[in-house]
DNA sequence: TTGTAGGCGTTATCAC
DNA sequence: GTGATAACGCCTACAA
């Protein structure tokens, strides 16, 4: 902790050049005669020179740094997310700022706050306001991910309507007469749209779905708690469709544990496909979402130096049929 | 997208004041006269103006960030532990830029580069090399969580020996006969750790410990690819200690899935007290960390301005008996 | 190709 | 209490 850090000055100096040419040579823009380079570049190796990020910052106008909002929540999602997003950021040299938000109160003003010390922002659906979001995207430049752009430049989600092909599947295919939908809606704009493809495909079969959603979060714990709620009565469903693979999951510990038998006695279906979907026993009928893409498409419109409009982008899924559902195959 | 800045020159020349008193006003560190002071105010507000974070950082010599690097796992380990970090940031004032470590190859260079974009880095256990942890401690402050310090100023952790405590409980209290353990030891310093007392607690006990663990990952899925080596032969264990709550989740999902029974069948042990563990059927026995106290702490050592040497700092654990180890209670 | 000089926006140190 | 003025470290016209 002692590394008496030396500046372009006095780089330029020890090499017997102007701070113009050392700068010249750590940027590799324009070009400089190879003497002076050589010479330069033998006093940064020996001095360890770094160009400091405060100065280049003010000097560029620019941070290096891309924020990235999104509601503190734990599992594979988040994970793929940060990951994701921080691998395309990495490309174009940027660092990225997190914002993982705690009570929807404050994290508004935190973003707003946030907004001048980022090149562009990563808001995902559900975390803050429209009217903050208007805020920072009059600022810098904004993606929605997994929501509707709005006041944001831009929005990239993925194809959650989906669930109505799985639901319709479970209804006509498989024949189930009781569904319940575990979820909610008005959390985030992900599970809205998937309850109301879950409504719609009810409505094309001719069929009465349940008055309301099984109201949790979107936590392993949360599939633990719609379980006691679903599986405890005499009236419980024929099938359960979650809205994330987290919950779903906790649900069918839950039902096992119970004595229960997946799919004979109740059957389960997810969303997200993560990892254990597969691995499960039964594994797990569920609906795979290109995570690390959205992300990473995300991560790029933001980069992009003169990114065009871009609009709104929706990234295809894929229905992953597997035992938990009833069809053939695993146990 | 238009707004066209104001900076401390024009806002004190609008307001007939000097630069140096509008910094005074938005310090709020020096007193300024009631009058010019509101004559600020006003301006600032019609225009709204915000200090830049370029200017003040070049002034101020410090970005007023801090860093926290991990690995990129998922799981509700890693959110609590960037949430406990970003609470306690937001308090002081400070942003987090985070690294999801991916491959470990690249994240050394990327740690050291991260270096001067920060104030100080948390640097989780086994994600980075001692090498580079010397380098980045040589030019800021550095806290290790979950691991030993080493060149870092310091380091926060957990007391990890319980798990002999637990072991011991199997055991002896239990009797079980042929123990195992799901974790990789090499992988992370806390497994190290917990393999370790397992052992220790065997040689206690003076009974044989298996050969080697088994060595997957940390994830719920490792814990189903455990559940295949572990369960399908014909040598099952009595009792699977697991190097955390996710891996026994899986394992336990998994075993249920087989039509086993927990814990008649098998017993299974994790580490963490993750909301699910007191939620699953059985209840999960398992250790309970301060994650989010393990994150705070860590937080606040970096953000401390001239902070002690502060040493080795080592959070109390608990062990908590639930029924997935056969104790009385939930079935 | 290279050097000089000015500017990026803020804070801190002086005098007054 | 307040106002000049000089850093802070870098980049980039502009001139040579």
């Amino acid at each position: 902790m002692g590394n008496s850090r030396v500046n372009v000055r006095r780089v330029a100096e020890m090499a017997g050049v102007s701070p113009a040419t050392v700068s010249r040579v750590t940027r590799g823009t324009v070009p400089v005669s190879p003497e002076l380079r050589e010479r330069v570049l033998r006093v940064i190796e020996e001095h360890g020179y770094k160009p400091s990020h405060f100065g280049r910052a003010l000097a560029e106008q620019r941070h290096g740094a891309l924020g990235l909002v999104f509601p503190g929540l734990s599992g594979p999602y988040f994970s793929e997310l940060i990951q994701g997003f921080e691998a395309e950021a990495l490309e174009t040299g940027d660092s990225v700022l997190v914002l993982a938000s705690h009570s929807r109160a404050d994290t508004d003003a935190t973003v707003i706050d946030l907004a001048d010390r980022v090149d562009g922002m990563a808001i995902h659906g559900g975390t803050v306001s429209t009217e903050a979001i208007a805020k920072v995207a009059d600022q810098i430049r904004v993606v929605v991910m997994a929501s509707e752009s709005g006041p944001a430049q831009a929005s990239v989600s993925v194809a959650n309507d989906s669930m109505k092909a799985l639901t319709r599947h479970l209804l006509v295919d498989h024949g189930y007469r009781k569904l319940a939908f575990v979820g909610t809606p008005d959390g985030s704009p992900d599970v809205t749209t998937r309850w109301q493809a879950f409504l719609a495909a009810h409505k094309a079969a001719r069929r009465k779905p349940p008055a309301e959603p099984v109201r949790v979060g979107l936590q392993q714990s949360d599939g633990a708690i719609a379980a006691e709620r679903l599986l405890d009565g005499d009236d419980r469903p024929d099938a359960v469709v979650c809205a994330n693979d987290e919950t779903a999951l906790g649900l069918m510990l839950s039902a096992l544990g119970r004595g229960l038998r997946v799919p004979q006695d109740v059957a389960i279906t997810g969303f997200d496909d993560m990892p254990m979907a597969a691995l499960a026993r039964p594994a797990l009928t569920t609906i795979r979402q290109p995570i690390r893409e959205l992300a990473a498409t995300t991560a790029r419109l933001l980069a992009d130096p003169l990114g065009q409009p871009a609009g709104d982008i929706v990234l295809p899924t894929e229905l992953v049929l597997r035992g938990s559902c009833g069809c053939g195959g695993a146990p």
